[in-house]
DNA sequence: CCTCCACTGGAAACCTAGGCTC
DNA sequence: GAGCCTAGGTTTCCAGTGGAGG
C-alpha cells in the first residue's frame, strides 16, 4: 500500500492554493500585473531572490489567478512562460516564446535558420496586428543576459512600445542572482526594473511549516512525523532556505520509505534520499552531455589524483582515436573542461606551477564508478 | 629580483546546417 | 536549385601571466 496519499503535492510544478510566508509578494506582483485585467500595460516587472525561495510559485500563483478572473471568451490575453535556461540560447527563448503566440502558418519559427532579426520581426508583427496584451514571465532570466546577444534583446523588448501598439508586452523577469543587475545595460535595467520585489530566504521553521502543510495532504497520515520533517527542513534549508530542496527531499524520502516497505518516514530514509538527489543530480547532468564533453570526462576520470591540461588532452585525443570521433583542440578542451567545472561535474582550478608553467588542475568531482555506470549507458562508451 | 614555463583566455576567422529569396 | 544569410560550435592565433627556481 502507498505511503502517499496525493504525491502530486510534493511535485516541483505543484501550485499550493496559498503560498505560505508569499502574502506580501503575492499581493505586490498581483497589484502590478492587475493593469491587465483593464487592458493597460502593466509596469515591468523584476523579482530577485535565491533559488526555492518562491519567486516562480508566485508568479505562476497569481498568472493562474489573472487567468481565471479574465473572461474565458478574452482571446488577447497571452501569459508566456519561458525558463531561459532550459531555453538555452537567445534564439531558442525567442522561439519558445512564438510558440504562446499562434503565429500564423507561413510566420512559424524554425528551430534553425532564421535571423534573430527576423524572429522579432514576426513576433512583434504579429502582436501588433492581433492587438495582443502579453504578460512575457523570463525565469532565470540572468541566464539570458549572461549570453551574447542576450541584453540586447532585452533592449529590444523594453524598446518596443510603438512597434506593438496597440498591442504590448509586459515583461516579468525572475533572477536567482542578485548581482545580475551588474550585467545589464542600465536603460534596459532602469525600463525592466520599473517595479522590484526581493525574495528573502525561508527560515528554516518557515520551511518546517511548509512541509507539514505539504505532508499534511500528501501522505496518509502518521507516515511523515513532525521529527521527519524537521530534519527535512534543517538538511535542505538550513543554509539557503530553499523551499523546493526542502520539497523534493521530502517526496524522495516518502520514495525511499515505500520502496523499503517502511510504514513512515526514518531518518535513514531521509539521509538515503539525500544521497540519492546527489547521484540523480549528476546522472542527468552526464546524460546530456554531448560526445565530446562525454569524452573529455571519461579521459579525466583515467587520473585518479587529479590531472592537467597538457596531460588530459594527451590521454584525450588518444581516447578520440579509440572512439572514432574527431579531436578537439586543446584550446577547445580547455573551454569544455570550463564547462563541466560550472555543472559541478570537474574542479578545474589554475594553479602555478613556477617555473614549469601555468595550467589547470582538474579533478573529478564524483566516484569513477558512478560515472562508468552512467557513461555506459551511451552505446558509444559502452565498450570501454 | 628576474626568467621563463605551460599553459590561459580573448579575439577573430572559419565551418556547418538550415531557412530564405529569387 | 543556386546563392545568400545567420547562429552556434570550433579552430587559429597569440599576447599575457603566477610564481618556483635561479
Amino acid at each position: 500500500m502507498s505511503l502517499f496519499s496525493n504525491r502530486g503535492v510534493l511535485s516541483s510544478d505543484y501550485v499550493p492554493a496559498r503560498l505560505p510566508f508569499r502574502d506580501d509578494q503575492t499581493n505586490e506582483v498581483a497589484e502590478v500585473l492587475s493593469p491587465i485585467l483593464h487592458d493597460s500595460k502593466p509596469s515591468n516587472l523584476l523579482l530577485y531572490g535565491k533559488t526555492g525561495t518562491g519567486k516562480t510559485a508566485v508568479v505562476r500563483y497569481v498568472l493562474s489567478e489573472l487567468r481565471a478572473s479574465t473572461k474565458t471568451d478574452k482571446k488577447d490575453l497571452i501569459i508566456a512562460y519561458v525558463n531561459t535556461r532550459n531555453a538555452d540560447t537567445v534564439y531558442g527563448v525567442l522561439a519558445e516564446f512564438a510558440g504562446f503566440l499562434d503565429l500564423p502558418e507561413e510566420d512559424r519559427i524554425p528551430f534553425t535558420g532564421l535571423s534573430i532579426a527576423e524572429v522579432m520581426k514576426r513576433i512583434f508583427r504579429h502582436i501588433k496586428s492581433n492587438r495582443l496584451h502579453v504578460i512575457f514571465v523570463m525565469d532565470e532570466i540572468d541566464h539570458l543576459v549572461r549570453e551574447e546577444d542576450g541584453g540586447d534583446i532585452l533592449y529590444q523588448f523594453t524598446r518596443s512600445g510603438d512597434r506593438l501598439t496597440p498591442g504590448f508586452i509586459t515583461l516579468v523577469g525572475i533572477s536567482n542572482d542578485l548581482q545580475f543587475k551588474e550585467n545589464l545595460d542600465s536603460r534596459v535595467l532602469s525600463s525592466l526594473g520599473e517595479e522590484e520585489l526581493v525574495f528573502p530566504p525561508y527560515t528554516v521553521d518557515e520551511l518546517r511549516q511548509i512541509l507539514t502543510e505539504r505532508a499534511r495532504s500528501a501522505f496518509r497520515p502518521s507516515v511523515a512525523s513532525p521529527a521527519a520533517i524537521n530534519l527535512c527542513a534543517a538538511m535542505a534549508g538550513s543554509e539557503h532556505g530553499d523551499a523546493r530542496r526542502a520539497i523534493d527531499l521530502l517526496r524522495i524520502a516518502g520514495e525511499v520509505a515505500e520502496r523499503e516497505g517502511l510504514k513512515e518516514i526514518d531518518d535513514g530514509c531521509i539521509r538515503r534520499a539525500s544521497d540519492k538527489m546527489e547521484v540523480d543530480r549528476v546522472d542527468e547532468a552526464i546524460r546530456s552531455l554531448p560526445v565530446q564533453n562525454k569524452a573529455i570526462l571519461f579521459a579525466v576520470s583515467r587520473f585518479d589524483g587529479g590531472t592537467n591540461t597538457g596531460e588530459l588532452y594527451i590521454a584525450y585525443s588518444s581516447l578520440c582515436k579509440k572512439l572514432g570521433i574527431e579531436t578537439l583542440t586543446q584550446r577547445r578542451l580547455s573551454g569544455i573542461l570550463g564547462d563541466l567545472d560550472l555543472l559541478g561535474l570537474v574542479e578545474a582550478s589554475v594553479v602555478s606551477k613556477g617555473r614549469r608553467g601555468r595550467t589547470k588542475k582538474i579533478q573529478l568531482l564524483m566516484g569513477k564508478d558512478t560515472l562508468e555506470k552512467t557513461l555506459s549507458e551511451d552505446p558509444m562508451f559502452g565498450a570501454l
